[in-house]
RNA sequence: GGAGGGGUUCCCGAGUGGCCAAAGGGAACAGACUGUAAAUCUGUCGUCGUAAGACUUCGGUGGUUCAAAUCCACCCCCCUCCA
């Protein structure tokens, strides 16, 4: 089981629901800051993907070093951990270097792996978890609802019988560790991996809505459905990790004459705004978060340096 | 001009006399979230009210009935086919 014994690395984390203008708000901090920008998003970090999930443009990343950005295959998965452990390695090499991590994305669990660390679960036989996918498919997901409320009935109690995801993770965890999920969450928490400020762009959907509807076009206009049509040769599996972004399935439908170009555009539109929601829901109920203007980069890298100022003497690096 | 089909709550769409403020889906709004998180899942969703309940809705008007989204008449609009 890996151990962090190291003390937390200061990181400066910028958050913010989609579209809200975290890419350049984080140049802005890099020139500030003498920053290299890590990638945080759960999406972005696909190669075959780049436009779709509005990875920053090759002319944005020659203005400073970016990590952890359109690397992974389309059939290859992460996980909140595996990206947190990878993330952590780039942050050390940055302060090596004498400069300034910045975490950048949307994805909020990620920060919370970073920021607060995860209940170190040794990993589980992928076997098992594919075995009780099967289960939940022919019985449904309230039938192993009822086991897990005998394996783990405190978590149990916490979810929702048809949330069928948090179901086999917690199944898994039980069967393969032969302790309740819960246990691990209270008696084997990692320590932070990283400290610092998580500024969150506070993008209203009303202020969003044009800005997201300008993004798609230009992403359509700038080939966002032959980069759909070019992986599909790479990864012609829709059920991929690489697939489940927003944007994908809806290229394809089109590509497939499933669905009008028309009715793309406005499903795809339609499913962003209710992503951006659901990460500002998320991002409302961390109290940690520091709310920022999503249109003043300036406002963004103050912040930011009146925590590396402070960060810089009390870590004593 | 003739024959047929249809108009339902923001949208799609069930509902053919009472159990209907009206199935289901979508959207919208709110929320949950510890290794798939751009995922997974929940609640609300005509109006007023904490609630009990009251009130207003199913193209329009009028009628039948104890009771109508559902039956009848006329009218308006849409679609298909024949001329």
């Amino acid at each position: 089981m890996p151990e962090t014994t190291s003390a937390p690395l200061p990181v400066i984390c910028l958050a913010g629901p989609t579209g809200s203008g975290k890419t350049a708000a984080a140049l802005a901090m890099a020139a500030a800051l003498d920053g290299e920008v890590v990638n945080a998003d759960s999406r972005q970090v696909y190669v075959d993907f780049p436009l779709i999930t509005a990875q920053p443009s090759p002319e944005e990343r020659a203005s400073c070093p970016h990590h952890l950005y359109g690397f992974l295959p389309t059939e290859n998965k992460i996980s909140a951990g595996r990206w947190a452990e990878t993330a952590v390695d780039k942050v050390r090499d940055i302060l090596a270097r004498g400069k300034t991590p910045l975490l950048v994305g949307g994805t909020g669990l990620y920060f919370q792996a970073l920021l607060r660390g995860m209940a170190e679960i040794p990993p589980v036989d992928p076997q098992l978890t594919a075995a009780l996918t099967t289960r939940v498919d022919a019985q449904g997901a309230p039938a192993l609802h009822a086991e897990l409320a005998q394996a783990d009935p405190a978590y149990a109690a916490k979810i929702h019988p048809n949330d069928r995801q948090r179901i086999i993770r917690a199944l898994e965890v039980c069967q393969s560790t032969g302790r309740p999920f819960t246990w691990w969450h209270s008696n084997a928490m990692s320590t932070p991996l990283c400290v610092g400020p998580l500024l969150t762009l506070d993008a209203s959907l009303a202020w969003l809505e044009p800005r997201l509807a300008r993004r798609l076009d230009l992403m359509l206009a700038g080939g966002a459905l032959d980069e759909a049509r070019a992986a599909m040769r790479c990864c012609a599996d829709p059920a991929a990790p690489g697939w489940s972004g927003i944007g994908c399935a809806e290229a394809l439908a089109h590509l497939q004459g499933r669905l009008s170009l028309e009715d793309c555009r406005s499903l795809w539109l339609r499913n962003t705004r209710a992503y951006a929601k659901r990460q500002l829901t998320w991002f409302r109920a961390r109290p940690e978060a520091q709310w920022l203007p999503p249109d003043d980069p300036d406002a963004v890298v103050d912040a930011a340096c009146r925590f590396w100022q402070n960060a810089r003497s009390s870590y004593n690096f």
